[in-house]
DNA sequence: TCACTGACGGGGC
DNA sequence: CGCCCCGCCAGTG
């Protein structure tokens, strides 16, 4: 647990109920566009530690959900993703352009 | 040190 | 378009 993390976390707490963000878009606004994966590695530390992360809220380039496996149910993400009015299918976010929330705004 | 593993992304084709 | 390859880099054993 270094700045570096702190500072993805805090990003991803100010993304706003029904839209999404990336990985990648995420680490590039931290001046870091090669630490993509290291983003995702954050997510995953994200439940074991007791912090408020909207981590169902960050999906890949593509609007896949490629990290539900490590929600308490693979269902999870989903489910918290439709109950703020996102539609997912096929593990993917529908509308993917318009709910997608540029960090660096 | 080394090798391997990913909740990744860009570029080529 | 989709698919594949490759660079990336913190953690782990």
């Amino acid at each position: 647990m270094n700045e570096f993390y702190l500072k993805i976390y805090d990003i991803v707490r100010k993304i706003p109920q029904g839209r999404v963000s990336t990985y990648g878009s995420i680490a590039k606004c931290l001046g870091a566009s090669k630490s993509a994966r290291i983003v995702g590695y954050a997510m995953n530390l994200s439940h074991q530690y007791d912090l408020n992360i909207p981590a169902h809220r960050v999906v890949n380039r593509n609007g896949l959900l490629t990290g539900k496996h490590h929600f308490a149910t693979p269902l999870l993400m989903q489910q918290l993703l439709e109950s703020e009015g996102i539609i997912v299918k096929n593990n993917q976010v529908q509308n993917f352009e318009k709910v997608f929330w540029d960090p660096c705004q």
